[in-house]
DNA sequence: GGTTAGCACTCGATAACTCCGAGTGCCAAT
DNA sequence: ATTGGCACTCGGAGTTATCGAGTGCTAACC
């Protein structure tokens, strides 16, 4: 049978006729997003093929789950598995030009702090791909405490800043169970800070504790406030991760999605952010560039949409990925060098700084 | 004429039963969104007067522009002056009930910094509501510095941490001429906290230049090193107003955005901020609950939708205001008290929290 | 064998048409 | 002033007709 024949090819499943009207086809729909019939396809693929002849191969490339038709008498549109053999086979990636790249370059370059960095990224990788772009805020797996510092409020509470690995600065208001002065509180952040600058925060927190239950009767009081003071700052590390997604209103103008409906669980999805970080989650784990195609996500508010996606790393260790959503026809060829580029970039602009 | 009878009536431009039935009818609107005709209006409104009646009402109503019909065999909808007179006149606002003044409190009461607590607000009111929450960041007309610390960075970089009006914690990094060693630094930071702490930043700066250009030759390097960084800190002061908008994808269920072109303008429109920013602005100096009904906010992408907001305050002094942004039929009777006593709410906690 | 022209058929999209009813304005009667 | 009556309007829903792009199949062709 026909299968057979084709499976036996040498160049995979399909051959190469097979491919590069695939190809052809994944180009022209993601062009213009409608289904594409024999004719158009015979003009456009550049075989000098009859469209007889290439509703022949289409009807293979069907059974072989690569193409379907939305109905009978409509072209055909490629399948999520079309998408993926196109990534992986057929796609050739365009270079960026030198003007593209200087783009991004720029908007790395004029960020101040982290924020103002992943805020533009994530604005740039909307504004040259139309789509919507998203960065994850840098994670650190280790956490290196810089320096840290006392500020008396009112009442009994006490402002605490804290520098974490070089410039990341938290801060946060605890409550406490005396009053402390000015004073005590300047010498149990000297206290700290000469003993604790420059350890990692998980480390920190152990030996607190064991420093508590050890000594806790032949302390003296200066040593007590920086305790009881360190014990309330180091007892929750809110590791609470996020990102920043721009030009979501991007997608509004893609005609799969122009279903009222779908476009609202997408976005609430957006504002949801849970289920998209676990979604980034694995792409950081993927330690490379990530290409989520449909609902190959697992997550159904993003059945349309494809997702791409590169980590970005300080000294070899991937602080987050970036990447955009968008349609599942996306111009995956322009597309993956530019999240491929962005990522090398922010990367180094990060490296930079530290 | 009938217009004039109907001005001549001592209860302003319309009498009592025209007013009772513009009412009725903007009730009947908001509702359920659809146009309403002059038999519907006769079995609500509670008068007992025949549809015929009403259409003689109508009639007058539309001629003095608080009513239009979308077509000729339609009812009638409000015009935005309807609306106005309506929320002006007509309206008689829900008190809360004890429930809905309890989730706000808690929202209120459970957030730590000031951004969190932001963010819950804005939540919280466009999950009450079922609307846009908007939410302003607070901004501070008199920024009094707290304290400052230097922190040495690889190179010629410098992390400075700010903390502003008791616990504001900014910081940012800055570029300097020549590396300095932290105990440098540890001086500087000491000698401007000892002069400038719980000073104005505008005078701060003011007082700086001053020193700048007198003392220059006479100056100790300590003295040196204190200006250098204090110069580079405080030469601007980027007050970024801000706010922080939740529940846009409510906005998608109302039929009159049902328009994708529309819904897309409105949405870039929250992203790009710069206009509602000034919208909101315009609503600080209103120093009061104040509603924008359609066009009246003058912002096009706003022309379907009415804004309420109120202003929150701290000892008097407005710091920002907050609201809601919906559709122009939204249910001004309950959106009205909610952001109202949201507003207060936010108030105190901030109050008490400084 | 692969390739092709021809042909009948399918089916969505668009437009045109009808029908219905909610609603109006006007007029004459109360 | 209010009301019932009546002719009229017009949008929306439903139906039908038409069009054309596209298919699958078959038979002919190389």
């Amino acid at each position: 049978m026909a299968e057979q024949r084709i499976t036996s090819t040498p160049t995979g499943p399909l051959n190469e006729r097979a491919q590069l009207l695939l190809k052809a086809l994944v180009e022209r729909h993601i062009s213009d997003g409608l289904p594409v019939g024999s004719r158009t396809l015979s003009r456009d693929c550049g075989l000098d093929l009859s469209p007889a002849t290439i509703r022949n191969v289409m009807s293979d490339l069907e059974e072989l789950g690569f193409v379907r038709s939305p109905h009978t008498s409509a072209g055909r549109i490629p399948t999520v598995r079309g998408y993926r053999f196109f990534v992986d086979s057929l796609l050739q990636v365009k270079t960026l030009d030198a003007g593209e790249i200087q783009e991004i370059k720029q908007a790395v370059a004029t960020a101040h702090n982290t924020t103002e960095l992943v805020q533009s990224v994530s604005m740039l990788l909307s504004g040259v791909t139309r789509l919507a772009g998203v960065v994850m805020l840098p994670r650190h797996d280790v956490q290196m405490l810089r320096h840290i510092e006392f500020l008396p409020l009112s009442r009994q509470r006490v402002l605490v800043i804290l520098v974490l690995n070089e410039h990341e600065v938290h801060n946060r208001i605890i409550d406490v169970e005396r009053e402390f002065s000015a004073a005590d509180l300047q010498q149990a952040a000297n206290l700290l800070n000469e003993r604790f600058s420059g350890r990692d925060l998980l480390h920190i927190r152990r030996e607190l504790l064991n420093e508590l239950q050890l000594t806790r009767e032949s302390m003296n009081a200066l040593m007590e406030t920086a305790l009881a003071m360190a014990g309330k700052v180091f007892e929750d590390d809110d590791e609470t991760e996020d990102y920043i997604l721009q030009g979501q209103t991007n997608l509004m103008s893609f005609a799969e999605l122009a279903d009222m409906d779908k476009l609202r669980q997408l976005f609430e999805a957006f504002s949801e952010k849970r289920e998209i970080l676990h979604l980034l989650d694995r792409c950081i784990d993927a330690r490379g560039m990530q290409i989520f195609i449909g609902e190959e996500s697992g997550y159904q508010p993003l059945d349309e949409c494809s997702v791409v996606t590169a980590p970005y790393t300080v000294e070899g260790r991937v602080l987050g990925v970036l990447g955009v959503i968008g349609p599942t026809r996306m111009a995956y060829e322009r597309v993956i060098p530019i999240v491929d580029v962005t990522a090398r970039l922010l990367s180094s602009a990060l490296n930079s700084r530290s």
